[in-house]
DNA sequence: TACAAAAAATGACTGCGGTCGATTTTATTC
DNA sequence: GAATAAAATCGACCGCAGTCATTTTTTGTA
């Protein structure tokens, strides 16, 4: 039967990610070694590249594991009717401090999330699904309390949010921002920015078009 | 006299830039290696690592030459009366074909500025001011021109456009953007976007109010 | 159970980024 | 110009990510 080969490399998979959990938690990412992550795991070196290709790869399994986690918790939130301004803080403050527990981690996560390689892309476009799929509800209430525009692309208001909370974290990591506190501030202050509009509020009939682009 | 030291030194780091374009313009970032760098610039492998901390840093400082160059060259567009939209996605596209002429080099490149290092972290923010310096006559002139808020906070009308600009970014090294157009398209998108605001139009009196921090 | 074919595991090896103590060059003082 | 101090250069060396030819294990078949 060929059931058991199946499940005994489910078992190595899992063997290698406990080993990071544990590893890349206490000794960091950078400090880990791939020899290191195979001894830990109980196998070979050359073992640990036949499931996955990169070190890095490694790191994004894991916290595409958590994330998943996180994301589930996430979406209990995003099912009250909290005006949509505090929901969205909310989360994505979760989001930035799982992702900022441990610098170096949080680095290696989003360079490869935002610029991958080509090795990566694929992992991080499912990544960043998953994650858009979570706003998406949350935005078509929005839309009905009068919140957010209704002729409104969701997958382009949601890239909008996405954006800034980007911008945040690149400036915590720039040093510009120091506490948990300050990137709240920015966080909440930006996303207030992009409600109202950076253009003076105009008359209706002078007010810009919104393009709907594919 | 120690002006000649002073020469030498200069001279020397003149010549590892130089290797430096010539060998990532040809090669590629990723498959130079330090010692050919070393080989081309006529000096030892060690000698480069007085001159600079990380290969990453000898690419970082190749691009703030040209990145100096292409500034001043779009100031001078910054400098009429075109609206600010078209502007702003001029600026912006030049960036961006500048910073993707190859992919391997723009990736290294972002992934230094927006997630720096400590290593890293002082030049990041450099460059990252002059881009900034750039647009704050810009976006005084517009608000003179009543094309955006008075009561705006340049800083973060800069990080508004310039987190939409990221993302954009990174939509096309994710694949999900092919073209040049398309790229182009997206950023017009998401800034006309952000001038109008994601809310609905409310009367003045319901408008949320924008925050003024340091 | 015996045997062959396929799959999986392995660790020696390669190439690279970065370090460091030894060596050479330059500046200074008498 | 000789002696000494300081700065700059160097390449052998280290640790690590990733490769690959070889060995070991598993599976299918008779």
């Amino acid at each position: 039967m060929s059931g058991v080969r199946e499940e005994k490399k489910r078992q190595t998979r899992k063997a290698i990610l406990e080993a990071a959990m544990t590893l890349f938690g206490t000794r960091g990412y950078e400090k880990t070694s791939v020899e290191q992550l195979a001894k830990a795991a109980g196998i070979g070196k050359g073992t640990i590249y036949s499931y996955f290709q990169t070190k890095s790869e490694i790191f994004l399994a894991l916290c595409e594991d958590e994330l998943d986690f996180l994301h589930k918790e996430m979406s209990k939130k995003a099912n009250n009717e909290t005006p949509l301004l505090e929901t969205l803080v909310d989360i994505f403050m979760t989001e930035f401090r799982y992702v900022t527990r441990n610098r170096d981690f949080g680095r290696v996560f989003l360079r490869e999330l935002v610029f991958p390689t080509e090795l990566t892309v694929e992992r991080s476009k499912e990544i960043d699904n998953r994650f858009i799929e979570l706003f998406i509800p949350l935005f078509q209430k929005a839309q009905k309390r009068g919140e957010l525009r209704a002729d409104l692309e969701l997958l382009f208001a949601f890239g909008h949010f996405y954006s800034l909370y980007l911008l945040t974290i690149s400036a915590w990591y720039c040093g510009r921002l120091l506490e948990d506190a300050d990137v709240l501030m920015l966080l909440r202050m930006l996303f207030k920015q992009a409600l109202s509009g950076l253009a003076p509020v105009l008359s209706p009939s002078q007010q810009l078009p919104t393009n709907h682009e594919s």
